[in-house]
DNA sequence: TTGTACGCGTTATCAG
DNA sequence: CTGATAACGCGTACAA
């Protein structure tokens, strides 16, 4: 090192990454100047900035984010988290986290963030702090806020930019984006009762945020008809489709007879009908099937599914708007998205 | 704010995050030991070293990575990126890639480093040092290679820590992971072939460095039956279902009337097996259809598919020990894994 | 419009 | 084993 030192010459760049002090030479100019023109700071003469730029770019210069979000406090990289206080297992690989998490890649990277994708399993203290890395990240984006709405709220107002997909709750001190759960639990269940079906059973976990005004809206489709729920026909399923397979299976063996389901997801659904069929029972025929979310294995599974469309396109694009509002500092609401019936062969 | 400043008391923190000279006061030890107390540099006491991470953990403070990072040159972040040259559209979502990254994202997390997700669809030059996001990230893990095998080779030459899943290619400066794809290839066809089948579809773009040598093998299994293939029996189709769905209609459409189908993808195979149940074909009696990956849906689906599994998981764990390796700069070599035939419903 | 000077919060070197 | 001190590479008041 010392050696290397000592041949040092005016012309040798020599450590390895150019930086701002190179292209400050190169340009003939000071480094303020080279920042300035790389920002696209307009204080500087658009003539420099623009050599400046060329020359950085003829150079494969890059700024190094390190000591820029050192300085900035900013780095241009969200954490999206998938908090899973609930599961037993990962299912990030779940469809409708998937294409979630696809959605929002596309719109982060095309504002010029970076994602970084965190999993959540163990939720001890300051999880939600970690998601931030400490500052390698300038805002959260939760997909689905499990049991933890407590802990995202005081996040919250900590000062921590932070924004939720799913549903709006009360106090909440974060914006959020989600379905109507519970219009999408009342369409789903009237459109079976529309036909002709009694025994509806409910698929999923009512305790979870989002899922609690879906069975809302079951309940409340019942009632429209003067029905109440049965209780052996409620089964909590987690969203996988071994789960869901499982618990229809054990449902059935129970002796429980449902001539119509109503799964808080698509892959739930999928199971269920699995499970169906083992038992020689027919879909729509026998049981008529509705799902959720309306991921793209919906229309060719067998039967295809009908089910309640979430818009994750427009949930990811509302969400990546709102956090960076709140990143900069501005005023946020939630927003509910309505859902939408799919009708296809399943029910 | 200014107010607040007024307020100000010796006991008073008052900046926001705790930072290491707090720490070191309350420990009353030097900024120096509490770092290296922090990265239980076996240099510090051990005495001391515990009463500084307790004193750390009980106030919460956590090392500002930025700075961090400009100093160590480490970031703990590893970029996971999907080339997507030859792709029209996104296909994060495939659960093939899905189930990839999130298989990375754990072994990744549960050794300390965060994954920061890419998708890179224009492959303008530089584009994987892009990845690293000028020192952002340590290294880069691809999962798949497109087409940009001299890309990726130039950008290890020059250092860049980088690993991918894949095929094996001649030259290749990168460690990579992958299955033995000519061997997936034959096992699909022999097992066609073992039931009668003769004329074998092929549905997949060939010219795809994974898909290649799946290809070769499907040719040599026919060849090893004195067959050759049928041009119009080859299907060239991204790894998407509606896509496969589409192709495989229009090979029907023009009168191709395969009894065998040998799918890259598992969601090719839906794809494949949806628009045969359109033509009024039954699978598995009047065509025989097996798929390639063994992802979460295939048990599933209806028919259940028979297909060739990769062990992704393996995958991952590889993946994920040979970028660190790199990353330490040890000699690192590729692996290819031996796939596996799953015989279900669809052949 | 441009340059000077300083500090962001850590880690590494070196001396004690 | 511990502490002082000097970078790391950039952004930004402030001065010119």
């Amino acid at each position: 090192m010392s050696p290397r030192k000592s041949i040092k010459t005016a012309t040798e760049p020599l450590h390895g990454p150019l930086q701002m002090s190179d292209i400050a030479r190169m340009a003939g100019v000071s480094e303020s100047t080279v920042s300035r023109a790389l920002a696209n700071n307009p204080a500087v003469a658009a003539r420099t900035r623009a050599l400046v730029q060329k020359i950085a770019a003829d150079a494969g210069y890059r700024i190094n984010p390190a000591a820029r979000s050192l300085r900035s406090k900013r780095t241009g990289i969200v954490s999206v988290a998938v908090p899973l206080a609930h599961q037993r297992a990962q299912h990030l690989y779940d469809p409708f986290m998937m294409t979630m998490l696809a959605l929002l890649a596309d719109e982060l990277t095309s504002r010029g963030y970076s994602m970084l994708l965190s999993k959540v399993a163990k939720h001890q203290d300051g999880w939600i702090e970690d998601l931030l890395n400490g500052g390698q990240a300038d805002g959260v984006i939760l997909i689905g806020q499990s049991f933890e709405h407590e802990a995202i709220n005081r996040a919250a107002q900590g000062g921590l930019a932070i924004v939720a997909w799913g549903e709006q709750l009360a106090d909440q001190a974060y914006p959020s984006v989600g379905s109507d759960n519970q219009l999408g639990g009342l369409l789903a269940t009237r459109h079976l009762l529309e036909h002709g079906r009694r025994r509806i059973a409910f698929l999923g976990d009512e305790r979870l945020p989002e899922i609690a005004p879906r069975f809302a809206g079951y309940r409340r489709a019942l009632a429209e008809q003067g029905l109440t729920p049965d209780r052996t026909l409620l089964v909590r399923t987690e969203f996988e489709l071994d789960d869901a397979y499982r618990a229809v299976k054990a449902m059935l063996a129970k002796g429980a007879r449902p001539d119509g389901i109503f799964a808080v997801s698509d892959v739930i659904a999928v199971g269920a009908i699995r499970a169906l069929a083992d038992a020689g029972l027919r879909v729509p025929q026998d049981v008529s099937v509705i799902g959720f979310d309306d991921i793209a294995l919906a229309a060719y599974s067998h039967p295809s599914l009908t089910t309640i469309r979430q818009d994750l396109a427009l949930g990811a694009r509302l969400l990546v708007d709102k956090l960076i509002a709140r990143c900069a500092n501005l005023p946020v609401d939630t927003t509910v998205i309505a859902p939408q019936l799919i009708v296809r062969e399943s029910a």
